[in-house]
DNA sequence: CCTGGCACTCGCTTCTTGAGAGTGCCAGCA
DNA sequence: TGCTGGCACTCTCAAGAAGCGAGTGCCAGG
């Protein structure tokens, strides 16, 4: 019935229309009549004219009706198409490139930063920031420390990667002194300094399994605490994605009903399907963009996300982004997630 | 008109029915009326009765008609009485008991310690779980640490406190070498050492004002970085509270209009409110209940919050609660927070 | 190819109506 | 005096009806 070639046979008035249509709606939220869209595009055509054009882009796909008699409104091919064509990205503003710059400092940890960054994200754009911690592919031990606490427990002080600091308490079979604990860092620290964390878990677990004869009593027991310092999985983190400013959500009226925030808190909540959305950024380059169903999560039904991944020394690390309703102000969204990105990823470049 | 004494006059009949309606209200959520009422109390009287008693219950303030032909409701002050004087607190379900037990236990740092507290709170109660951070008034320094970073800046570690963990980057004014951080780390560990960091700071201060001559250079440059480590504000955590489950509440009826949501979630995201609230309870003992309007903050208008200060060798040093609807299960509530706040005191405390 | 005109559709608001739940009050009864 | 059944009344809620306003599709004419 209606013709459907694959490259939509759109001239540039139609282009036009489509685009003010959507920058109108992304100001109001309301489907946009043609009387409306006659005014706004400021081209001096009567409103039957554009209601003719109208009738091509539904019929293309581009935009929709919520009923007969409403105006129109954006359909997830047309935001698609307006962001791959005819979008035309702001500079970013300078007060916000400012704040991003002086709140992005070196002198925070990995942890911190990331959190900043997901404050900001949300803060600047007024949506829900998300920023996935980086991975941590390479990291080196830099320093490991015991300290005996009461009751056959050690507290154990490792810090990894130059600024990153992490602990926790293991049991041990006996009681230390205080001394007896430095010799067994110091000769841990000796062995293992500067390798990289996965290398020293495979020699202490084989190390564990062999038991050396030439071992001194003292460094068996620095290799028995360290083993249990190095169980497999405790290392990765578990707080792998951090959120921001969620309740920004609750202003947006297309995202106003109790089931739809419920359903988007749960997946904040969840954190497995943005995580699993997240992970495919990683991969790509620059600014990535889901419209909608897009990102394959019905959580995420009426929301787009937009993401970026940031690299140190030239190896992506991670990714962060913004999630808001799919009406959103894309031209000021993206310079923003694309800007926070790279700062992030000089912020956390230990050279720099 | 309406005669009204400053000790009620309730008979036990009136007690019984209160109580009974208010059980009823909390299970259902919907105003009780005069038959279902008589049916629920299980006392041979018939609706009529029932109605003589409510339309007393009315008039001394306890129970209201949300209109003229609607059952009766609890007001706050009918609730403040089933609380005070109508409760039977249920005792502890034995699989909650056994997973607070197991979840608190005393390999966890501070900061753990409290963000595991506050998710059980929300999880068995499903509703929102709050805990404030313990204030730590001693605060002993038990050993600092020094090592370089590139670009003349400094990681430093603290341990405090037995088991807590804190770092900091600072800025020198020179690069130093491992070595000399080393000897700077020693003198401050040796002068400093189990002292508590606020009197660790007079000192610092002091010392930085008035240039001893007997110092030699490498003490110098020590307390020159312990005098950054220590600035005053920095040490108190500005995390000092900590929420979970917020997203239980958009399940309960009563909470789910858009716009109470909001005002409550953006309370959760000050903070202010909700940190003045449980300050109020710092100096009380065993678990208190603010009704509705009863916490004097309007986010909370239609939220009762039940809250138990927790205490480390007998001296209290925080609360934790949970806020939920008006209309909550008290008698199930109760002795969870209690028991929460009871565990989490003897999981903090460092000599057990 | 554009335009004005016209009939038509549909959602929103308001009003009405009826059903249902529950109350207050009264008179009668133990 | 206290309890009860009965009855009129009130109020909410849901469903239906009517009017309106916005906007469309289509057609004939320039």
């Amino acid at each position: 019935m209606s013709k459907k070639p694959s490259s939509p046979p759109l001239n540039e008035r139609a282009q036009y229309l489509l685009r003010v249509l959507i920058e109108r709606y992304i100001r109001d939220g309301e489907p946009v009549g043609s009387r409306t869209l006659a005014r706004d595009a400021a081209m001096e055509l009567s409103p039957a004219t554009i209601r003719n054009v109208m009738a091509d882009l539904e019929d293309l796909g581009f935009v929709k009706s919520p009923h007969t008699s409403a105006g129109r409104m954006p359909t997830v091919q047309g935001y698609r198409f307006f962001v791959d064509s005819l979008l035309t990205v702001q500079p970013l503003d300078g007060v916000d490139m400012q704040r991003l710059r002086t709140e992005l400092n070196l002198d925070l940890n990995r942890k911190d930063l990331v959190e900043r960054a997901s404050n900001l994200l949300s803060g600047i754009t007024r949506m829900a920031g998300v920023v996935m911690l980086p991975r941590r592919k390479q990291a080196a031990l830099r320093r490991i420390d015991f300290l005996p606490l009461s009751d056959k427990r050690v507290l154990v002080i490792m810090v990894i990667n130059e600024r990153e600091v992490q602990n926790r308490i293991i049991h041990v079979n006996r009681a230390y002194t205080t001394a007896e604990l430095e010799v067994a860092a110091a000769f841990l620290n000796e062995q293992f300094g500067g390798k990289d964390l996965a290398a020293v878990r495979d020699v202490i677990v084989a190390d564990m399994q062999q038991t050396h004869e030439d071992m001194n009593r003292m460094m068996k027991a620095a290799v028995e605490m360290a083993g249990q310092v190095f169980r497999a999985d405790d290392l990765q983190e578990r707080e792998d994605v951090v959120f921001a400013g969620q309740t920004n959500l609750m202003g947006f009226r297309e995202l106003c009903e109790v089931d739809t925030l419920r359903h988007l808190f749960e997946a904040f909540n969840q954190k497995r399907e943005i995580l699993h959305l997240l992970d495919q950024c990683v991969n790509a380059e620059g600014v990535q963009i889901f419209i909608g169903e897009e990102s394959g999560y019905t959580a995420l039904d009426e929301c787009s996300v937009v993401t970026a991944p940031y690299s140190v020394d030239g190896k992506v690390v991670g990714v962060l982004g913004v999630i808001g309703p799919t009406r959103m102000a894309y031209d000021r969204v993206i310079p923003i997630v694309d800007t926070t990105a790279r700062l992030l990823g000089a912020a956390l470049n230990p050279r720099e």
